[in-house]
DNA sequence: GCCCAGGTGGGTA
DNA sequence: TACCCACATGGG
């Protein structure tokens, strides 16, 4: 399988058949917070149902969500699905913003990317991917998120990675690309955009930007 | 009606 | 460690 010429070849025809995708979907750091644990098993169209209530309720804030009874913050959130688990997984991601930083996202800046995934993982509800998804796009680390979107393509393409451990899959990408947040950003965003744009029954679908790397074709 | 969607935590062998 | 399972709504 190839290396680093492969994954940056698909990044580039991804890149030309989709432009940039200017990724996350949120209008502040705490939003792409808030928006990780929402989009939990869960399609994006309902985790921004879930956002729009909690943005007309006034409580897209750390502070106001710490506020609100948990029975309140379940009625808004419940479009997400699994609504009372998040309810508590944001109320959880809240107290720790308040805790650690004094709600002063800006202030996670001092701290190196190791520690602060570190302290994710200690939040209840938020896991490797979920953690991922903050260090990249809530606070601009170079950490590239592994999802059910990037396992998905790469399986397709043929990466026996796409079976393995969060880490060892991940692992591929950091050793294989440069260190560099932007293009793991849009990386991802391309990835994310190709798997909805493509079936999910066949291996490659005709006309797929990446059929020419894919190892199946003629198979 | 049925299936699926950008996971995570808790329990059991 | 390696599986199970619960958790829940909305769209195709």
């Amino acid at each position: 399988m190839g290396g680093a010429p492969l994954l940056m070849d698909v990044y580039d025809r991804l890149l030309k058949q989709y432009g940039a995708q200017g990724w996350w979907p949120a209008r502040s750091p705490f939003e792409v917070m808030v928006g990780a644990v929402l989009v939990q098993a869960t399609a994006w169209s309902n985790a921004e149902k879930a956002i729009s209530n909690l943005r007309a309720a006034g409580a897209l804030s750390a502070s106001a969500i710490r506020g609100l009874e948990v029975e309140a913050l379940e009625e808004l959130v419940r479009p997400s699905g699994f609504f009372r688990a998040k309810a508590r997984k944001l109320k959880a991601l809240c107290e720790f913003l308040c805790e650690r930083y004094g709600d002063d996202i800006a202030s996670m800046s001092m701290d190196g990317t190791e520690r602060l995934r570190r302290d994710l993982l200690g939040v209840y509800g938020v896991g490797e991917e979920t953690a991922d998804d903050i260090l990249l796009y809530a606070l601009g680390r170079p950490v590239f998120v592994v999802d059910a979107y990037t396992r998905r393509v790469f399986g397709r393409l043929g990466f026996d990675e796409a079976e393995a451990r969060y880490g060892e899959f991940q692992a591929l990408f950091h050793e294989r690309l440069s260190r560099d947040a932007a293009l793991y950003n849009e990386y991802h965003a391309l990835i994310v955009r190709h798997a909805n744009s493509t079936c999910r029954s066949k291996p490659l679908c005709e006309g797929c930007p990446l059929s020419a790397e894919c190892p199946r074709v003629g198979v």
